[in-house]
DNA sequence: CATATTACTTCA
DNA sequence: TGAAGTAA
């Protein structure tokens, strides 16, 4: 739970940019017939036409929803296009939409400092920006205000859905009698408003975004107006906004904790939360979340945007379905390197762009669950270190399936990372690696291929 | 029978 | 520090 650092008089400027159904529009981009087309991305398609990730505008006035499966999409929708996500080993490969969402980190990084937050969402800092242009450039003096951020929505601004919007948003953007913070919100707005024609421009995709003092406001913001559009929240437009909200809506509030409000204190919106003392509420969900809480219903977050354009992590996985679907050994072992080949590559492409190396690795198994069959309630795993230490990873013998035959259970052992990665680092990198090897007694350095699995030998206990 | 990730927190 | 919980 992010702890909300109080922040009396909130005058940043943040942004949430969000990509309108981001792998559909990647698709369409790749297949330029499917443009303008009610078009969706599904992955598996043989039962029951696939799951659908991603659904594009056209569909969902057809009433298409991501909930559903390829066949039922076409039942509502016949004309639909559905486009396979690309499969390699066996499985979905996700690349393409990795690196279409590296693009546009990369040009909305231009402005300040900038949060990848998912494959397709980033938070930006724009507070430094914004104050240098109402410095340099007083919006009553702006000529030719772009025609993008006339089409803004300014949350409060009594004409938001009238047909003369435009001209009552150039009438906000260049008040006079507007106060400092709203100023700067509108100086937000410009320069969201060009980076996402430079996103379209250079990118061919469409985004939303959401311009506020915080990032939760930002987020809460970005999705109001979909798709192509952008939502400004004025520190006057909070307490109504606020006011009747669902807590479901608010991130963070989506799961469990949103559940227990609701049940437990009879909280539905998150202006119900004011009447609860900031006391209360942490005798309740402890400091931390109590605070939290607290803030929240007033529209107040401190959580910093990270200066932050690369994942932090790596991860392959795949879902079988039941657990008869993985019966052999041979077969969780045939798909264990499948998965750590794929890792592997995307490992390898890391070290070669970014320069960095992965130092410890997770190996996961989530939970199945069907009501008349056999299931495999919680999540197990294992983490290990890459880099120094000999361990055995041996969690699955009993745990994939009652049904895998090993009364010899299989486990793997890790050595040290191998050498010739470590050479192909920065000096600088290899230097510090040298320091924190130094106390570490070195194990016997053995040959090793590139793939991750090559890193563990398997042996029989 | 069926998504694939990613990030962050909590607890021992 | 590793395993599990929560959330998106």
């Amino acid at each position: 739970m992010p702890v909300s650092r109080p922040e009396s008089s909130d005058s940043r400027i943040i942004a949430h940019v969000d990509m309108d159904c981001f792998y559909v529009q990647v698709e369409q981009r790749k297949n330029p017939d499917l443009r303008g087309k009610p078009t969706a991305v599904v992955q598996y398609n043989s039962w029951k036409g696939g799951g659908l990730i991603a659904v594009g505008y056209e569909a969902r006035k057809d009433g298409v929803k991501r909930s559903m499966r390829g066949d039922e999409a076409k039942e509502v929708c016949p004309g639909i296009h559905l486009v396979q996500v690309p499969v390699a080993r066996g499985k979905a490969d996700l690349t393409i939409y990795r690196v279409a969402g590296s693009e546009v980190v990369s040009i909305l990084a231009r402005k300040g400092r900038c949060e990848r937050a998912s494959i397709d969402e980033v938070y930006l800092d724009l507070t430094d920006a914004a104050e240098t242009m109402l410095k340099e450039t007083p919006l009553e003096s702006l000529e030719s205000i772009d025609e993008e951020v006339l089409k803004s929505h300014v949350l409060g601004l009594s004409s938001d859905g009238k047909d003369d919007r435009e001209s009552s948003v150039r009438e906000w953007l260049q008040r006079k009698d507007a106060d400092h913070r709203d100023k700067l919100l509108a100086c937000g707005a410009i320069i969201v408003a060009e980076l996402r024609l430079q996103v379209l421009r250079e990118t061919e995709f469409t985004c939303s975004a959401g311009v506020a003092h915080n990032k939760m406001l930002a987020k809460l913001a970005s999705g109001m107006n979909k798709p192509a559009q952008q939502t400004i929240v004025t520190s006057a437009s909070v307490k109504e906004l606020l006011e009747t909200l669902p807590v479901k809506k608010m991130k963070q509030l989506g799961g469990k904790l949103g559940s227990s409000l609701q049940t437990d204190l009879g909280v539905n919106t998150v202006g119900d939360l004011l009447q609860f003392s900031e006391e209360k509420l942490q005798d309740f969900y402890g400091v931390n979340t109590g605070t939290w809480l607290w803030n929240t219903a007033r529209g107040i977050n401190g959580d910093e945007v990270q200066g932050r354009l690369l994942p932090k992590s790596h991860g392959s996985g795949k879902t079988f379905p039941g657990v008869r679907a993985l019966k052999t050994v041979a077969a969780v072992e045939k798909w264990l390197k499948e998965l750590c080949e794929e890792l592997n590559e995307r490992l390898q492409s890391d070290l070669e762009k970014n320069k960095r190396i992965a130092h410890t690795l997770t190996l996961e198994r989530l939970p199945y669950c069907d009501f008349s069959k056999a299931t495999l309630p919680h999540r197990q795993s294992k983490t290990i270190s890459l880099l120094f230490k000999k361990q055995t990873l041996c969690p699955w013998s009993q745990s994939l399936s009652q049904n895998v035959q090993t009364t010899n259970a299989w486990s793997y052992k890790v050595d040290e990372i191998d050498q010739s990665v470590i050479e192909e680092l920065p000096l600088e990198i290899q230097q510090e690696f040298r320091t924190w090897l130094r106390p570490q007694k070195r194990p016997n350095i053995m040959k090793r291929g590139s793939s991750i699995a090559d890193y563990f030998s398997p042996t029989k206990n």
